[in-house]
DNA sequence: CAGAGATGGAACCGATCGGTACCAAACAGC
DNA sequence: GCTGTTTGGTACCGATCGGTTCCATCTCTG
């Protein structure tokens, strides 16, 4: 029942968008890598534009449904957990297909902050702010709303780096940070720890 | 004696690549706003390409004078001179026009890692890196090079940040971080505090 | 003032951009 | 088998892309 054509419009459009950037693709990539006709397309986005933010809605659903799923199959305790976003991370730069991170690319590539795109890509991130925080309050750390702003900080500082150095290596030199940062950071009455 | 269109080409071209991105600006709006004319143009450059790396180029230059005379003219002590970069950043962070880094920029839109712009926009960092070690070198802090690198980590995410929240509130953000992170460092026979 | 080099303007090129219209084949449910 | 929807393919649209060519003008130097 649901649309095959649209599926694999959104899935090679994932793809190229990731790989190549936004811009650089264009629709007539889009339909011969899915194998989709014109006419498909259009029945299903009003325009590329339209494409491009439902490709980002999915993604930012997807990376933050991986984000917890990593962090629920830590072995780390409570009180270490958030770093789990950079053991994460860590596999993530890798990948032979690694080329940063959708969201920074998209917020790049439309320079427009009240672009749809660039509301969707801003929006993501704050969504992954929200969740440490919720993480790191419940370990009991205080302030902890300052604290998810900085290990954010810190994962998208690796990701440029990543994506610079081309090797995994600056998962572990963030997570090295954001050690020396926890570890300064006041908790309060611990939970466990 | 310096062609004159050559400079109103690069300064045109600075501005618009910076402001709107480098794909999304055409040789025609170079143009027009330059008020070059469409021959000069390719007399002065082989290719928009030839003309995105001699942009960079310059910015690269000038960022990092930039940011020698921030630490020069810095009230701090050797050994929180690093932290300058910080300073430096809020500053930037505050202006109306502000997009982000140029180079992180230019790495996201130029995907290909072995194109001519994007080698030079990773050049760019290596070089800040390498300045900021010789900082940390000099103010006597052990592992000085590690350290180099997660500062210059830790700036990226802040203008990553930064470009999400369009405020400056990122800068001291990751300047508590770098003063944790330096706090916790091992520094050997210091010269000065 | 004469000559040479640099300049701006415009016409033009093939290619590609995002988007529309039409059509025949494949597909479904009844 | 018949009907109605979805599909892929193709031709086409105006606009813009990067780049070439030619020309008239302007400016600087001798």
């Amino acid at each position: 029942m649901p649309s095959n054509a649209r599926e694999r419009l959104l899935a090679a459009a994932e793809r190229l968008f990731y790989e190549e950037g936004i811009r650089a693709v264009g629709v007539e990539r889009i339909l011969s890598e899915s194998g989709v006709g014109r006419a498909s397309f259009y029945r299903h986005f009003p325009s590329k534009d339209d494409l491009v933010v439902e490709v980002l809605r999915r993604r930012d659903a997807a990376w933050r449904t991986w984000l917890a799923d990593t962090v629920r199959a830590s072995p780390r305790g409570t009180g270490e957990l958030p770093l789990a976003l950079f053991d994460g991370l860590a596999e993530r730069f890798a990948a032979d297909d690694f080329r940063g991170c959708a969201f920074i690319n998209t917020m790049v590539e439309e320079a427009d902050p009240a672009s749809p795109a660039h509301r969707v890509a801003a929006e993501h991130k704050q969504k992954v702010i929200e969740y440490l925080d919720g993480l790191l309050a419940a370990a009991g750390y205080r302030g902890h709303r300052d604290l998810a702003g900085q290990l954010a900080l810190l994962g998208d500082g690796a990701i440029i780096t990543a994506l610079r150095e081309r090797t995994p290596d600056a998962a572990p030199r963030a997570r090295a940070v954001a050690e020396a940062l926890l570890a300064t950071a006041d908790r309060g009455t611990a939970p466990q720890g």
